[in-house]
DNA sequence: ATGTTTGCAAATTATTTGCAGCAAA
DNA sequence: TTTGCTGCAAATAATTTGCAAACAT
């Protein structure tokens, strides 16, 4: 499903309930479509719309995501560094990927499989919980990064 | 392990560190260990503080937490509520205990089995990711709650 | 003496809101 | 012509920081 196809999409759901495709929400779709790889926040979203439409505010940009997370087509999630970041949700999938996060080189990597079924099941029978949804990151390190061992070029962290 | 004995056991890892309890701390801690099944925001565990130690800052309730978490004696969370939550972690547990978070009563169980050993051994050959933690939470209903299908009563949210 | 820790107040950061104008059904 | 949507500026909320004083080693 190329990009087109898919903003038709969010368009259908979006009409469905009521709401618009302005441009304004056009634009962030398109640069969540276009970075579905990135867990963008807010603030960077901002800026990517901004170079294509200039005149976008910031709040619009905070009130489409809020909008679009209200309908879990984008899917809000926290790291713990004080931004919340956001992640397209495509064909309504029922589950998030999972993540790795490397404390050496700071790499977050996407792990698509779900290995969490028969857990859920799991839950159902042992604790009456039906899961709709989970979250499930791994923090660790890379053995290439083990290797040469210095703190992350990003956060400046050592190694613990 | 009673209080006692665990405020001293964090007492040897922070003069390990160069780090000294203070009464500041120690009333912290202890706030922090009595209240061992909930997940306190800052601002919660300075309302306790305050209690029995009315001088204290909420500045140095801050800096005491991160003070703890970096040296992994609590785990700093996040459930997307726009606040970081604390929580002991004892014997330094390697692993954190999973989240239950039911969407229509709000409440949070916690589930400690550690449920990713298999996992994490699959990571470590097919990823060469060595995990040296994780967070797994769960969100959903449960089966009482979806019968009386009211509202939340902590948020307001109506059950999706 | 030296370095740590504290309380307070001020600063910072992320996010939200009030409001007047504009655009679309 | 009502309602939704926007941009801007101001408000809020959580957290951090600067600083001088208190404390501990």
């Amino acid at each position: 499903m190329n990009i087109a196809e898919q903003l038709d999409k969010i368009n259908r759901q979006l009409t469905a309930k009521g709401y618009k495709l302005t441009p304004q929400r056009e634009m962030t779709l398109e640069v969540l479509l276009e970075n579905e790889k990135d867990h963008l926040s807010a603030e960077e979203v901002f800026m990517l719309v901004r170079q294509r439409f200039p005149e976008i505010g910031l709040a619009t940009v905070y009130r489409t995501l809020e909008l679009l997370a209200e309908l879990s087509i984008v899917q809000k999630m926290n790291f713990g560094d004080g931004v919340a970041r956001f992640d397209l949700r495509m064909d309504g999938q029922a589950h998030m990927h999972h993540h790795l996060i490397c404390k050496v080189c700071g790499a977050l990597e996407e792990i698509k499989d779900d290995w969490l079924t028969d857990l859920e099941q799991r839950l159902a029978r042992e604790y009456g919980f039906q899961v709709t949804d989970h979250r499930l990151d791994f923090t660790g390190v890379y053995q290439t990064c083990r290797n040469n061992n210095e703190p992350c070029k990003r956060t400046g962290k050592a190694v613990s």
